[in-house]
DNA sequence: CTATTTGCAAATAATTTGCAGCTGG
DNA sequence: CCAGCTGCAAATTATTTGCAAATAG
């Protein structure tokens, strides 16, 4: 439950707060401070653009949600806060997640055989840029 | 030489484009428009900010540079055009190239074998995000 | 020459800040 | 009750734009 996860976090769980990590939980679609302010402010009129900013940067610092790199405009986040892998269509603006245990263990496997010195990885992701075919339909990985 | 691939890319070669395009090829930092802008406006105190800007975008069309993704601050620039990954320093606001053939494949590979409806993959670059253990030395990869 | 490009200053977009009032525990 | 949150408006940062002057080919 979403108030738990907040409680968890060591944050009070404002009506506001809990709204907004909601609202990303349950979103698919990475969203920005304004999609969310957007989404938000028909059913929360008091809720401020602001809020919604500073609330995000709470959550990132207390690890609840990520940011998602982005090209150009506004920065995006995500709920999901395992390491996964992100694909980037091009021609729709989706950030779609993409999630292989294999590729994951492959990458793992490759980067322990290395030898890296002076550097201490935290979190290794892939991105991957591309263009749907018929903007209307799912991408579909067997 | 930096005039030659302005030329071949169909752009004019003025004084700005052959001092930026040259800078951020010779940079090993991806720079900037504004770290760009600072590094030359010294030697060449006529170029305006704008116009790095304008130039940027320009060579991006292009094809002479790319985008770097950045989780915040300003947009960051890379001259390196082929497929490759990226080093994110979070301690040093570094982003390190790395290439690795190997790796490469093995992704590829994974790609090759996967089958992928509706999505027309155009690049997919590795994001390694760590932090320098010593700031001022290098990251050695063996 | 002349189509492009540049420089400037002003505009816009995204995000942050300061501060007074509100609210969850 | 009261420390920490929220809302508002104003500030800041990154980037873009409109237009007249400069310039590459």
């Amino acid at each position: 439950m979403v108030k738990e996860k907040l409680v968890d976090a060591g944050l009070k769980a404002t009506h506001q707060r809990i709204v907004i990590l909601d609202m990303i939980i349950c979103s698919k679609n990475h969203p920005s401070a304004e999609a969310i302010f957007d989404a938000l402010k028909d059913h929360y009129p008091s809720l401020s653009l602001a809020t919604v900013y500073s609330t995000l940067e709470t959550f990132v610092n207390n690890k609840l949600i990520n940011k998602v790199l982005v090209k150009d405009g506004a920065m995006r986040y995500d709920a999901h806060t395992d390491s996964h892998n992100h694909i980037y269509c091009t021609n729709t603006n989706e950030i779609i997640d993409f999630e292989d245990h294999e590729l994951q263990q492959l990458i793992t496997d490759f980067f322990l055989k290395k030898n890296i010195e002076n550097l201490d990885i935290k979190d290794i992701t892939l991105h991957i840029q591309g263009e749907k075919i018929n903007k209307r339909k799912q991408i579909k990985i067997n």
